[in-house]
DNA sequence: ATAAATGCAAAGCCTTTGCTAATCT
DNA sequence: AGATTAGCAAAGGCTTTGCATTTAT
């Protein structure tokens, strides 16, 4: 995926350690070691990121995109008030739930991504 | 939830066929009738349509959110090219399909809402 | 050497907000 | 009359883009 550069390295080293982070969460920690760390460069390599997988994007209604390492789980558990974010092992995964771990559960959302049909036929020309 | 206004009356008018359309779509179509239709009314009462749940905002990575009338479901399927949204009825739920529908799907993601421990603890005090 | 990545600042997209005028009860 | 809602325009949050400079290979 392109060249190594310090700042693509520096933010994975951000993930290591807390939960899945607003790119202004990670940015923030990113200047401390480096005030100069530039904002268009996060957003590039995050865009990058999840392009090539390293990286997953998690969206939600009210809330700004967060990021987490793609570990190819697809079952998360988010704070509706200070928008954390778990993964869910799939063991974990049982229907209406009043708590998981230590969330109080309000609702969930199950989404299938794809093409329709129309996309498909678009794609073929 | 307030007065029922003209405008209130021509949003959910405009859910009543099509697909869950972005504010902007609506907009559009709106304002074929009235071309004065303000955009910050348009915001205004989809906000107040979802706190009250007549709407659902559904919201993906990389797309602009989008309304629906809330049907209680809470199982979807989108397009990722053109936005276009489904509800899937429960029955249609099945793990790791490769159609949906007419959609090819690439993937999906179950999301699980609710409040965090800390966020319970503040929210007492 | 040269193609790719960075930093900066400006632009962009989508949404919200402040304020005045209009509208419902 | 009084409170709510609409419209307008400006501001805001988050993300992307253009361009000159720096850096990895």
């Amino acid at each position: 995926m392109g060249r190594i550069t310090e700042q693509k390295q520096e933010i994975l080293g951000a993930f290591k350690e807390g939960y899945a982070p607003t790119a202004e969460e990670l940015l923030t920690k990113l200047r401390k070691k480096n005030p100069d760390f530039s904002r268009a460069t996060l957003y590039r390599n995050l865009s990058a990121f999840c392009e090539d997988g390293t990286l997953k994007k998690i969206s939600a209604p009210g809330m700004t995109d967060r990021y987490e390492l793609d570990t190819g789980c697809c079952y998360h558990v988010v704070c509706e008030i200070c928008g954390k974010v778990d993964d869910l092992p799939l063991g974990d995964v049982i229907p209406d739930p009043e708590y998981i771990y230590d969330y109080a559960i309000t609702h969930h959302e199950l989404m299938f991504y794809g093409i329709c049909e129309k996309c498909q036929k678009d794609l073929d020309m």
